[in-house]
DNA sequence: TGATATAATGGAAGCGCTTCCATGCCTTCG
DNA sequence: CGAAGGCATGGAAGCGCTTCCATTATATCA
């Protein structure tokens, strides 16, 4: 390749111990020593080799991240959270953009197994039995960001609760005829979040004594336009909602553009509640619940570095709060 | 670590030689030899150390890529493309992501030259050209998107001809009074995008023979926010425009904002068009330039495999085109 | 049938590190 | 002053592959 420690060493007039020795700081170095070391490095431009010290020291000193549609503001802020500390470890990222099963399956199957990664982080999309008991053979930490089970680590919101919150903010403005528009809550990608939303959502309304009416619940693929047919079919209604909450902001835009299309007002016909607080919300001055994006890549990558260094310790679980954002979508 | 090549050549009763021999794909095998060897690999359920082989091969099969605020939907879109390219082939994907200009001048020095990756994808960052010789002489190959130095390969649109195109849109609407919201021209990172669609707003302006005012072009740091202050800016002069055009949506965004809040009626007080066609300009209706992200990602990553192929072809220089999409920001 | 070309195979060397062990030196202490 | 211990150091072994070369088995031809 180029400059290896050997010539570092001949350079220094050491031997490639002590080269190595310098370069990992180790104190058994007499001080002359290291500087005459330090001085070949500097003068040879050296640079050791990553790959080579990885295979002498069986670690890839790597991490993968598999995301699902990680173009999605809730991914990509989760991304920017996790490559930040990433960052500041001596790791390497690397990323798995997933988008259809099989590309999960693959990913599932291949990333823990072909001894590339130290460990994975996982987000949104929630392993089976054999899976996690594949990884687990195979030695492979792996932790969990907005995804469930039972033998991983894992960093969530409490989705059920931010449903709650937001149906029962809708309530507590009078609102009873509350309508949820959501992903499928059985899909393929095994995605919780629209679930727990609405394990919240029917909560709150049963803890206030309301109705749940299984027509106030329209469900169909993630997206703006989806969101918007779905909306369309509640407003058909002979009992349209007074409000609705949308499981995502995303989806909340679809909404308000059938509720612009029905020439509709907000929040005086219709009030609307999203999920996210993406950055668009705040423009559109749309009510959301917010959750830390950020915040939980973060403390996913920290808790899978901890993992790493130690992997006999019990699973963790750590849940992060959401917070009920009011803005004009919901004004009293 | 696990099972290893030797394992695998004992259970098949073969050299190590053979098993390399059958997993590369060589054909000088026996049809009966790879079946027995193929059958103790799934015996062993062995799969090859990419460490070990990237050691012996001299590659690391490994591509960077550096992009600036990767959460931004213009980079957001690109790593799609790149990502959905890469994961085709048999590198990985390893990712920066440089929100200052210390981390960007970390990754310059760093990434290239520590001996991880076979090649950089740069997106948005200009290199100097003390950074593009120090390259050169490790021998890494670099490609840029969004950026420009002559000695590299290049993925680029035509900014000034986007930047030519939503002023002269506004133009043939009759508007005489345009004013252009930008980032700072110059500015920390050198990002070249505002630069080159201020070239393309003043040319139009130019040949259509309609005077450049100084005072209509505002620039301030990107965001929505920092918009919304500048088009108050323009709105407090004696002489406001009667069109904007925004060098980002996200930009126009923030155009939309103080229009709104000044009781201005867009398209007819106000005429706005923005840059990028981000998923929310549709819900908004905001005219636009559209540019092929994901497309240029992909690219991009075709150009530096190739490069990595073949590292004496000359640099290769690519241009996409830019779409102008109208909206009713700029309705007739 | 024997000589020769060809295909299949084994395994040593080498990729560039870390680490462990052996060695030689210098202290320190009785 | 000699023994014993502690430092600093050199370099072999080993990480798990690929590849090349040598060797053996097989096929081809006169």
């Amino acid at each position: 390749m180029g400059v290896t420690i050997y010539d570092v060493a001949k350079r220094a007039g050491v031997g490639i111990g002590t080269v190595s020795r310098v370069l990992n700081g180790s104190p058994h170095v007499r001080e002359e020593t290291r500087r005459r070391v330090l001085a070949a490095i500097e003068e040879l431009n050296y640079r050791p080799s990553p790959i080579a010290q990885r295979l002498s020291l069986r670690k890839t000193l790597t991490i993968a991240v598999i995301a699902p549609f990680f173009t999605r503001p809730a991914f990509v802020e989760r991304l920017r959270g996790i490559e930040a500390t990433v960052a500041e470890s001596e790791y390497d990222l690397i990323v798995y953009n997933v988008e259809t099963t099989d590309k999960r399956d693959a990913c599932f199957h291949e990333v823990p197994l072909g001894h590339k990664v130290d460990g994975v982080l996982i987000i949104s999309l929630s392993p089976g039995d054999e899976d996690v008991a594949r990884w687990k053979e195979a030695g492979v930490p792996v932790v969990l960001v907005d995804a469930y089970h039972p033998a991983l680590s894992r960093v969530v919101v409490d989705d059920v609760a931010g449903g709650y919150m937001a149906t029962q903010h809708l309530i507590e403005l009078g609102h009873r005829r509350i309508a949820y528009v959501s992903d499928p809550l059985v899909n393929p990608f095994n995605f919780t979040s629209s679930r727990d939303r609405y394990r919240g959502y029917r909560r709150a309304l049963a803890d206030y004594g309301l109705p749940f009416r299984p027509e106030y619940h329209q469900q169909g693929e993630h997206g703006r336009a989806q969101a918007r047919a779905l909306t369309h079919r509640l407003l058909d209604l002979n009992d349209p909602p007074t409000a609705i909450f949308a499981a995502s902001d995303t989806q909340a835009l679809g909404v308000l553009e059938a509720l612009r299309e029905r020439g509709l007002r907000t929040p005086e016909d219709v009030a609307v509640i999203g999920y996210d607080d993406i950055e668009v919300a705040e423009y559109l001055e749309l009510s959301t619940v917010r959750q830390p994006f950020f915040e939980s890549g973060t403390l996913g990558v920290e808790l899978l570095l901890k993992r790493i260094d130690d992997p006999e310790q019990p699973p963790q679980h750590v849940e992060l709060p959401v917070e009920l954002v009011v803005r004009r979508t919901t004004a009293g």
